[in-house]
DNA sequence: GATGAATGAGGATTCATTCAT
DNA sequence: TATGAATGAATCCTCATTCAT
C-alpha cells in the first residue's frame, strides 16, 4: 500500500500500474495479487488507510465541546490530513469520485457526515434546513480549500484553518468575528 | 467534441477512448485524427469549449457593478456552468488537474483569477492580504459547492447561489446579512 | 515525381508517404492518384526517371571505342549518376532491391549488363568465364564504391573514378598501370 | 531473434512486424516486449548477433600473417558471413544503413575498419593515401560482391573469394598474379 | 508463499486509397 | 480534372492478471 501511495505521488494516476507498484515495493507482481484481489482492491485499501486518521480524529472530538470548538477541531483534522501528503490526498479524492469507488467514498463521507450532523445538535449550533446537505457542503468547502492549499504548497496551517473557518461560518450565516 | 463529452458523461474517464468517441460521433477513428492531433488534444479542445461560456460570462460582468453584485454574477456564472452538465463538468475539473493539462488549466484559472482580482479593487470590496490566493480560494469554494450540488442532482439554482454567496462572504469576513 | 524524390531525400524511406509527397508537390493526394496508380507506381516511375540518364549515357558510349576507354566512360556515367543526388541514389538502390520492384530492377540491370557484355567483345577486352556474372559484378563494384563515396560526401570525381577503375581492372585481372 | 531473422527472410522488410515475429516464435507479443524494448531494439540485437561471427573472424586473423594472407582471411570471413544466410545478410545491410541504426552500423564498421587499417601496416602492404577511406572502400567492394553472389545464389566460395581478391588487389594497385 | 515470465485483449495512431463534390 | 475529407485495416505497444515452478 505504501508503494502504491509512492507511485501515485511520484508518477501520478497515469504512471500507476501493478508492475510499478510491485517494483517500488520490492516484491513481485504475484505477491501483490496474494494480498489484493486486483488493482482496484489495492486502491480501495489505500483509500481506507488514508481516510482512517481523519475519521479517527473526527471521532476523538469530545462530545461535550461547544459547536465552534468542535468545528475547529474538524477543520484542523481535515487540514492535517490533506497537508500531510498533499499530492496523494488530492489524487485519492479524485479516485474516490470514480464510479468504481462509490461505496468506499460513501462510507467515508457517511461517517464524516454523521459526525458533522451531530455537531449541529450542539449548543450554539446554527440552524440549517437540510442537515445532510449542509454537512456534505461544509466538508466540500473544507476539502476544496485544503486541496488548493496543498496544490500551492501552502505551509501555514493556522492561517489556512482560520480562512476555512471563516468560510464555513459564512456558510452557516454565523458571524465569525464573534467566535474566533 | 460533443461525442467526447457524451462518452465522458456516459462511460466516465475509463470508458473514454478514441474508438468510443468515433463510434459515438458516427465517424471513423481516422476522421477524429483529422481534427485532433491525438486523444489529449481532443480533451484539450473540449476543456476549452466548456470553459468558454463561463469565461465569457465573467467578462460580461459590468465594470461599474459594486463588489457584491459582481460577486453574485460570478457565482451565478459558475453555477450555471457547472449545473448545465454536472457530470461532465466534474470530470473536466479533474482532467484539468492532470499534469498533461497544466497549461490549459492555468490559462483558464488565470483569466478567472484576473476577473476576481479586479473585483477586489472595487468599491466596498473586502481587504485581503494575498490577492491571488484569495481569488483562487474563492474559485475553489465556488467550484466545490457547485460540484457537490451537481453530484447530488440539486436543481434549485437560487438557493445554491445563496449558500455559496454566504460561504464566500464568510471567507472575506464580510457580513452577508447586510448585503444580500 | 520530383516531390517524391525530395521527400525521400529529406525524410528518408520512413517519412515517405503519399500525403507528404502530395503536400510537397503542392497538390492534393487525389491528384497524385490521377497520375500514379498507387504509391509503388510512383516509386517505379521515379526509379525509371533516375535510371534514365545513366542508361542514356551508357548508350552514348561510342561503338568503336577500345575496351579501356569504354569502361572509363561507363564508370564515369555511374559516378555522375550517383553523386548528383547521393542520398536519393542510395535510397533508390535499396528500393530497387525490394521484391516489389524486381521487374523494374531487372530491366535496368539488363540494359546495363547488355552494354557491358558487348564491351567484353571489343578489342583488348579481358577474357571472362561467365559474362553475365562478370557484368553484374562489375556493376556492383562500381555502384558500391560510388554509394560509399556519396555517403562520405566525397566530391573529387576524378580520383574516385580512378580508384574504381583500378578495382574493376583488378577484377578482370588486367594490369591497370599499363592502361591508364 | 531467430524468429525475426526468419520473418525477414521469408516475408521481407514489409512483412516484418511484431505480430509476425511473435507468431513465428510461438510466443505472444507481450513476451517479445519483455525481451526487447521495441521493434527496433529487436532488429538492433539481430544486427549485432549477425555481425558477431564476422567480427570474431576478423579478430582471429593472426597478427603475424603477411598482408596478402590476412586479406584473404578477411575476404573469406566476409563471404562466409554473407553466404550463410544471403537474404538475411542483404536485408540487414540495408537496415543498418537506415538513420535509426547509425550507431549500430558505425560500431560494426569501425571494428572492421580498425582491423583492415592495421593490415595496411604489415609487411608488403600497399601504400594508400587515405587509410580510413581505403578501408571503407575495400569493405564496400567485398560486401557488394558477396551480396551480389548471394542474390544470384552462387555457391562456389573459392571462386568468389578469388574474384573479390582480384578486385581488392586492383583497388590497391597490387599485381594479383604475383601473389595468389 | 513468492516469483516473474507469459498472455492477449485493448487501445492509440498512421496512412494508402476512395469518391462525392 | 482537382480536391481533400473520410475510411478502417494494420500496426505498435501496454498492462492487468494468471499460473507453473
Amino acid at each position: 500500500m505504501e508503494a502504491a501511495a509512492r507511485v501515485l505521488e511520484e508518477k501520478g494516476l497515469d504512471g500507476y500500474n501493478t508492475n510499478a507498484v510491485a517494483e517500488r515495493a520490492g516484491v513481485s507482481v504475484g505477491s501483490l495479487y496474494q494480498y489484493f484481489r486486483n488493482k482496484d482492491a489495492l486502491l480501495s485499501s489505500l483509500l481506507e488507510r488514508e481516510a482512517e486518521p481523519f475519521l479517527a480524529a473526527l471521532e476523538r472530538i469530545p462530545g461535550e465541546a461547544p459547536f465552534q470548538a468542535a468545528l475547529l477541531l474538524l477543520i484542523e483534522a481535515s487540514v492535517q490530513q490533506q497537508l500531510r501528503r498533499p499530492k496523494l490526498a488530492r489524487l485519492l479524492d479524485f479516485i474516490e469520485a470514480q464510479a468504481a469507488f462509490e461505496d468506499q467514498a460513501r462510507s467515508t463521507v457517511d461517517r464524516a457526515q454523521l459526525v458533522l450532523s451531530r455537531l449541529l445538535d450542539r449548543e450554539k449550533a446554527p440552524k440549517v434546513e437540510d442537515r445532510p446537505t449542509a454537512a456534505m457542503e461544509v466538508l466540500s468547502v473544507i476539502r476544496a480549500l485544503t486541496d488548493a492549499a496543498g496544490e500551492r504548497g501552502e505551509q501555514d496551517y493556522s492561517r489556512l484553518v482560520r480562512r476555512i473557518h471563516r468560510a464555513v461560518c459564512g456558510y452557516f450565516a454565523m458571524d465569525v468575528r464573534k467566535t474566533s
